[in-house]
DNA sequence: TCCTTTTCTGTAAGCGCTTACACGCGCTTG
DNA sequence: CAAGCGCGTGTAAGCGCTTACAGAAAAGGA
């Protein structure tokens, strides 16, 4: 916001081309005067503006991102791989969290506005825009969200995983089950997960709703839930968050785990291996997730590709106390 | 990156001023025009280009944020406040995490270049660079960092905290300690920590570095502290997730916490609350921090203020049941 | 009716950069 | 020795917008 290349081009004696070309490296330049460029640029300490060379350019060098909110692990560890790859391509990450904001049209369409494309998580963005978006050409990917035309989409595996949670759940001779945070939009995550355990369980589990996926909603919700009649034997959760909630109700109630009740979580978050017990839990590589969508952004916008792309990441099931009584406790 | 104002103009029949007015709000346009216009707009679904804009006002309307990394809550949590608080005020937020990088002064050049003013932990930027940046006069706020002149200061109280909490731990009969995660750099926020233990314990704390502020580092430095001799009977540790990692160690070796050893963090992360023994630590106003950063940003970029602030917020002392056996344990 | 205001609109000059194009110059080459 | 060729450099036309300024039209007053 200070000086420009013509100040630089005027010390230096020469046209703004030359000191353009002398720092871009495009076109030759003549070693003599090279010199007297860089000369001038280091006296007056220049920095070509962002803004000037965004717009001369067409493009913007920045890549964002729409996150309902950062308040647990597992955007946050989305980001920091996506950010990282990112900056390695050479874009800036501009962030915008749809939480409590009124109008998030706008928001995404601003951000829309000042990038070369978007990550973005399940339905956060409104369908319209995205159509909008897509058509328009902007680079979108998806994370958590079923594939549609115009757009990468990127997620790790849900149903099978599930599949199989539910049955591990079952050889602990769990019989009755609940299913706490119960899915909000068809087609993300938590829906497939349910699908996945219920395909399995079929009428032994049932569907209980939270507020939102966090510790505080899955604590209330597994209060209730616990002090009903009928208490489930074991307790699947829409992720780790709800999980840790229910393991708080738990104590609370005095309720041993997984003795009286079995809790099992999803996503592998930090907390998950320090709960005690600790949480019985799917890891999806989220960080990784971010770093893929970093790279097919980045095929997009430059245009080494022109299909789409739906990508489906392979998780790992992690067992630990919380699920039900193992012969040996995994080590560490 | 699509239609501009000049092919509205022309479809509304009018020039581009008057489009730009209209839509702005800034002038007089006679009521007919300005419907022509908005039908055109609409038509067209125009959506002025970010770039253009901020190139002639002068300005980015984005803030930037420079932090280490976003592995932890503690970043992720101020974040959050600031984002909230930016976009509030109408800004975007462009991200810069400046671990594992080998160029972070150029990284950091290149934020300032796209944003209005930015938000910088500790000493993540380098000095030399940031004298410079305040010597241009760029919007700067610090947080964990000693003040400096040209730019705000923000940061959650530590020195008699950490007397608070050593002396709590004296209460508790423990005579000797360990700081866990001793300071690295000296102003920031574990150095006011440190040094505010060790005002009041003197020669019966040692100071044990770990590699990094992180769970992983502090399991590995805990396991070698609490296998030596001369064990501490307490661990004082620089944040919660260092505590975290030492609560690992004590565990792994049989010791009891804190029967064997009492384990203090810092910071009072989510995670905090779910360990067992449940963490007493430090909490800090995290999420504050970071809208008060983005508010006192705005101030110095709008200019309603010239002057620099240093605020020092307060912080509160969490006890919870790994510091030593309490009467009654807290509810919850 | 003529002149002064007021209201509205257009022209054009930036904002800071990139780059196509053209031009001049010193060399090679037939 | 003239034609041809590169190399180096400058000129100027954008990129998409805002806004000072000026001019035109409408409105009001005497």
């Amino acid at each position: 916001m200070d000086v420009t290349i013509y100040e630089v081009a005027q010390r230096a004696g020469v046209s703004i081309a030359t000191v353009s070309r002398t720092l871009r490296g495009t076109g030759p330049v003549a070693s003599k005067t090279r010199e007297k460029v860089l000369k001038a640029v280091e006296e007056l300490n220049f920095t070509p503006s962002r803004l000037g060379v965004s717009l001369a350019e067409g493009r913007h060098a920045a890549n964002g991102i729409v996150f309902p909110n950062l308040a647990g692990p597992y955007y946050t560890q989305v980001l920091l791989g996506y950010e990282e790859v990112a900056s390695e391509l050479g874009r800036s990450v501009v962030i915008l969290s749809t939480k409590g904001r009124t109008n998030v049209r706008d928001a995404v369409k601003d951000l829309a506005g000042r990038v070369d494309g978007m990550l973005v998580f399940g339905h956060t963005a409104p369908d319209d825009l995205v159509r909008e978006l897509t058509a328009a050409g902007t680079p979108l990917v998806f994370i958590s969200r079923e594939p549609l035309p115009g757009a990468d989409t990127l997620r790790s595996e849900n149903t099978a995983s599930a599949q199989l949670l539910a049955a591990h759940l079952q050889e602990h001779g769990h019989e009755r089950f609940a299913f706490l945070g119960a899915p909000m939009t068809v087609g993300d995550d938590v829906d497939e997960r349910w699908q996945g355990v219920r395909s399995v369980l079929g009428a032994a589990i049932e569907a209980v709703p939270t507020e939102e996926y966090t510790v505080e909603c899955g604590h209330a919700a597994a209060l209730k839930l616990m002090r009903g009649r009928n208490r489930p034997q074991a307790v699947v959760c829409s992720d780790d968050e709800v999980a840790l909630g229910a393991l708080l109700a738990a104590e609370e109630l005095g309720l041993s785990v997984p003795g009286d009740i079995a809790v099992t979580g999803w996503d592998d978050i930090m907390a998950a291996r320090h709960a005690r017990p600790a949480l019985t839990t799917i890891r999806q590589p989220m960080r990784e997730m971010g770093a893929l969508a970093a790279r097919a952004l980045d095929e997009l916008i430059t245009g080494a590709r022109s299909t789409q792309n739906h990508l489906t990441l392979t998780t790992e099931l992690v067992i630990r106390a919380s699920c039900g009584n193992h012969p040996q406790e995994e080590p560490r």
